[in-house]
Order: structure tokens, then C-alpha cells, then sequence
RNA sequence: GCGGGAGUAGCUCAGUUGGUAGAGCGUCAGCCUUCCAAGCUGAAUGUCGCCGGUUCGAACCCGGUCUCCCGCUCCA
């Protein structure tokens, strides 16, 4: 059901030059996507309302833009090389995916449960006369239960050390585990999957070294922390926000443009005193709902997400997950992400990334929140909401694209009535005076009504129609798109018009 | 990666048992029209996803491959 409205999403995206498959013409590439003619306007839209909100309307965030490219241990201090390198394994029988060490340490924890259920055993037919430590130390089974986990553990962590697949394949094989599902022992080979994608920096073999694609972006403003800081006298808390492509190796990546093998983050990373945490992920939780609300977005679209397993780096996580025609899912992540990374580019890097606060004068590694959006599920978020298909009253249909009149690819559309009489003359001048300070369309093409609705279409929210009572008076029709009134209006009005109804900080403000 | 479904014009799709392709909408040129897609005239557009096989002959049958959708799996 909600089946079709995908595909009227997808079709309608691409029929109207907003997302076309990349490299269509040779059959595509799996998970990419080229934003078009009309994509990119709404693309960078979203992006300028994003910036404008975070850097130009805070006083203590500023933005940098960091190269996608960086220093190869970067990632191991963020934890990506270990956390993105999964050794995955399949059932034959299930059809069932695994992550081979947690199938091994699920075991390894099969065999701990059993220790202490012998242990609860013996504790319940001695009573108080029972001895842990020695029942622990002398008790044959829980001996060779023991010894077990240890020869396995041992062998479980030189295999990761050494990505030894086909050690962890016969550790599989030698604990005689078996897949939940199907009960089987019918494995394939290990397989390990890296997330991250892999260049080279440097023109000659010899003289290249090994490069991510950056998994994220966050690593780009965490390198600079101390520049920043030092060169923009930042002082705590402030944030540091940057837009830009991240690059992600997904196993499976699906649905349009929600999960893209290279995709776009806004993101921003505040940094704060260590303690006041809690009450920064309170004040951004708020805040970034906010700003999704002062879209005009209906309120039931959105929803707070908990995260209960936490990633390496965070104390506290949540998403704003967004009602998508697949069902509600992450659009933006808001996470306590403590002072795992700076501290750990410290380690890593040996040089000192502390700040000094005057305040109290104390010395510390700022603790980090970060907001983190996803600019290509915004966009989608953005267009399922709005591609409306509405029944007019003489049981006529339009399709119109009811996005945020400040979002939309073009402003207006200057329309001349006829395409005769110098109408389109005179409707050319008009746009002339203000194509400079809005992205404006022009089409003669057909009759008026038809033109009405391919701007409907693309979201246009303003049609400006130039007749010949314009001639006489300077006056034209603004037609509006979702109620489809119309106006008259003085050609030296319009530009006040635009302004006052397109303002962006307008927006921001009302969402305040 | 596994299982299921699909791929024919820009979009939606038809194509009977194999005889080298059609429709609607859209697009383009023009006519007509003073305001909400549906008037008139004319036109363009596809190596039927790609490669190979079977056949006198393949959009159709077989094999492989790519891509998309759904479900598993995965998801800093």
C-alpha cells in the first residue's frame, strides 16, 4: 500500500529531474544517486536553511568545511577500523546472517551461564555450609567448563587480532555451535565485510599509503578541535558544524536515497564542560525538533527514538526518526558522544587537546554533543511529505509537491498569459528585476492551467501571470499553489511580497 | 549475501502458442485560446537492461550478468 506511494515518489523524482540513478546508462551502480536539475536547488536549500539556523543565527557555532580525505589513523582513534570490520557468517539451512564473534561469544557466555547454574545448584543442596571458592576451584565439570572458555577465549581473541576467518570458522565448527533458527551446524566460510571503502593516496605504488573514504564527518571537525578553538577564541560550550559526503560500504543499502553508499551529513559538535552533558542533550533534543517543526512538517511525522545499545563512543543517544512511506526511521541522531574522540586523538596523536577554562580554571577535554542529520533523508523526508495528489472539485486531479515555500527550487514562475501581444516581453522584464535575489522559472509554453500545474509539480509556491490589464495598469496575478488563489498585485510589490513570505529567519524565528 | 518479485518510449503499462514493437500521459513545432492539465494539425523518441545460447527467426525459451523493489541480515 504504502508500496505504491514509494513508487509514485521514485517516478515522480525522477520524471521531475529532482533524483536520477547514476550512471543509468550503463545500468546504474548499486545504492547511488545523482540529484538533477531540480534535486539540487531543493538539495542545497535544505542545506542553506540548515547553515543559516546553526552558524549564522548562533553566535558560538561556526562552520568548516574538512576534506573527505584524512590521516589513515584518524580512524583508528574513532574506533571505525575496529567497529566497521565485521566478520559475517551464513547459515545454509536458515538463510540466517551472523556476526561470527558474537555467535562466539554468545557462546563463550553459554558456557559462563552453566558454571553458575552449577554453582546455584550445589548453593541450594548445601545451604550455608556451601564454599564459593573452593566449590569454584575443585568441582570437575565447572573445571572443564573453565578451561574450555579459556582455550577458546584465547584462541576467539588471537583470531580477531590476527582477522584469521578461517580460525574463527573452525572455532565455530569445533564448538559445534549451531544456528538459532534452523538448529544446523551447515555454515558457509567466514566472510569479512569492511564498511569503510579503501584509496590510495599518492600516484605510485611505492610511495602510496593506504586511505579511508571518511565513515563520517565528525572526524573532520575533531582533527581540527584545537584550530578552531584557538584561531576563533571559542570558549565553552561551542559548537562547530560542518555539511559535507561520507562514505559507507553498506551491505545492503536500500530504499532510494535513505541509505546511499555515499551520502551527506549537517552535523554539528558542541563541546561542552564534562558534567553538563545531560542538560546539553535535553537543550539539542529540543532544539533539533524544533527546527524540523518550524518546516511546517505535521507534528505526527516525527518522533524521539531512545537508543538502548549505545555505540563505542556514547553515553546517551537518540534519534529524530521520520514517518517515511517504509515506515518511521532515522533522520537525525543526537548523541552524547563524552570525550571518546578527542581523547582518544589525543592518545593517538600525542599532542595535548585540552581546554582551559578561566571560568574556574580548570583544565579539561571538553565533552562532546553532537547533532547529526542526514541531508539526503531529509530531502526524502522533505518530498514524501509534500507530493500530494489532490482531487479538485470537478473531480480533476493535480499533483502537487506541497514542500516549504522557502525549500522550493524555484520561488516563482513568471508565466505571460498568451504568447502573443508582447506579453512575453513584458513578463521576461518583470523576472529580470527578480531573478537576481530569487531562483525564479519562466514558461510560455501551453495554456495557463497546464503551466499552473507542472510548477505545481516541482513545488513552485508562486505563479506570477502576466495579461493584458498588465499593460495598462502594472498589476499581474500571483497565483498561489496550494490553495490556488490568485491576487493582483503591483509589479512594484512583488519583490516585497517574495521577500516577506520567503524569509528564512522568518521561519526559524516562528519555530522559537 | 540469501529468498521472492520485477526490468519494453521521459512516466505508467500492453504485447495472445517465438514471426525484428504498441497505447495513455508527457515532450517538441504550429494553430486556437484573457487564468487552472482533457480543442485542432503535425513530429520525434526504443539495438524490448546487458551478454551469450537454442532457433530459419527471440521482447517472449534457456544460461549468465547488472539494476530496482520486498523480506531476512547489517546499520558510526
Amino acid at each position: 500500500m504504502s508500496d505504491e506511494k514509494f513508487k509514485k515518489i521514485v517516478s515522480h523524482a525522477k520524471e521531475y529531474g529532482f533524483i536520477f540513478q547514476s550512471s543509468e546508462i550503463y545500468d546504474g551502480l548499486s545504492a547511488v544517486y545523482d540529484y538533477g536539475q531540480n534535486g539540487v536547488l531543493l538539495k542545497n536549500n535544505i542545506k542553506e536553511y540548515w547553515w543559516k539556523s546553526m552558524v549564522q543565527l548562533n553566535d558560538n557555532i561556526v562552520g568548516i568545511d574538512s576534506a573527505i580525505f584524512s590521516h589513515p589513523t584518524t580512524w583508528k582513534a574513532s574506533g571505525h577500523v575496529d567497529a566497521f570490520n565485521d566478520p559475517l557468517i551464513d547459515n545454509k539451512d536458515s538463510k540466517k546472517r551472523y556476526r561470527a564473534d558474537n555467535l562466539i561469544e554468545d557462546y563463550l557466555q553459554k558456557l559462563e551461564l552453566k558454571i553458575l547454574k552449577e554453582q546455584k545448584n550445589q548453593e541450594k543442596r548445601f545451604g550455608e555450609s556451601f564454599d564459593k571458592k573452593t566449590f569454584l576451584e575443585t568441582n570437575p565439570r565447572v573445571i572443564n567448563y573453565k578451561s574450555k572458555i579459556d582455550v577458546i577465549h584465547n584462541r576467539f581473541s588471537k583470531a580477531l587480532n590476527n582477522d584469521d576467518l578461517s580460525e574463527l570458522k573452525k572455532i565455530i565448527d569445533d564448538c559445534e555451535i549451531v544456528c538459532p533458527i534452523s538448529g544446523t551446524r551447515n555454515w558457509t566460510d567466514v566472510k569479512q565485510f569492511n564498511l569503510m571503502f579503501r584509496t590510495q593516496l599518492g600516484a605510485t605504488k611505492t610511495s602510496s599509503i593506504d586511505l579511508f573514504l571518511r565513515p563520517e564527518t565528525a572526524q573532520g571537525i575533531f582533527l581540527n578541535y584545537l584550530n578552531v578553538q584557538k584561531t576563533g577564541r571559542m570558549k565553552i560550550p561551542f559548537g562547530i558544524a560542518q555539511i559535507g559526503k561520507a562514505f559507507r560500504n553498506e551491505i545492503v543499502a536500500r530504499q532510494f536515497i535513505f541509505r546511499m553508499r555515499e551520502f551527506e551529513q549537517m552535523e554539528m559538535q558542541f563541546f561542552i564542560k564534562p558534567g553538563s552533558q545531560k542538560q546539553w542533550y535535553e537543550y539539542w533534543k529540543k532544539e533539533r525538533l524544533n527546527w524540523h517543526l518550524s518546516l511546517g512538517i505535521d507534528k505526527s511525522l516525527f518522533r524521539f527514538h531512545n537508543h538502548e545499545k549505545l555505540a563505542h563512543y556514547a553515553d546517551a543517544a537518540c534519534d529524530i526518526e521520520f514517518n517515511f512511506p517504509f515506515g518511521f526511521k532515522e533522520l537525525e541522531g543526537i548523541h552524547s558522544r563524552t570525550d571518546f574522540d578527542l581523547s582518544n586523538h589525543e592518545k593517538y596523536s600525542s599532542k595535548q587537546i585540552k581546554y582551559f577554562d578561566s571560568v574556574d580554571n580548570s583544565k579539561y577535554t571538553p565533552y562532546v554533543l553532537e547533532t547529526s542529520i542526514g541531508l539526503d533523508r531529509m530531502f526524502l523526508a522533505i518530498f514524501t511529505s509534500s507530493l500530494t495528489y489532490d482531487k479538485l472539485e470537478d473531480s480533476s486531479k493535480r499533483v502537487v509537491l506541497k514542500i516549504p515555500s522557502i525549500l522550493a527550487p524555484y520561488k516563482c514562475a513568471f508565466l505571460p498569459l498568451l504568447k502573443k501581444d508582447g506579453l512575453p516581453e513584458i513578463t521576461k522584464k518583470i523576472q529580470k528585476k527578480l531573478k537576481l535575489n530569487f531562483s525564479t522559472a519562466y514558461d510560455e509554453k501551453d495554456a495557463i492551467g497546464r503551466r499552473y500545474r507542472r510548477q505545481d509539480a516541482i513545488g513552485t509556491p508562486y505563479c506570477i501571470t502576466v495579461d493584458h490589464q498588465t499593460v495598462t495598469d502594472n498589476t499581474v496575478t500571483i497565483r498561489e499553489r496550494d490553495s490556488m488563489n490568485q491576487e493582483r498585485i503591483h509589479i512594484d510589490k512583488l519583490e516585497e511580497f517574495l521577500r516577506s513570505s520567503l524569509n528564512i529567519n522568518n521561519w526559524l524565528l516562528n519555530s522559537a
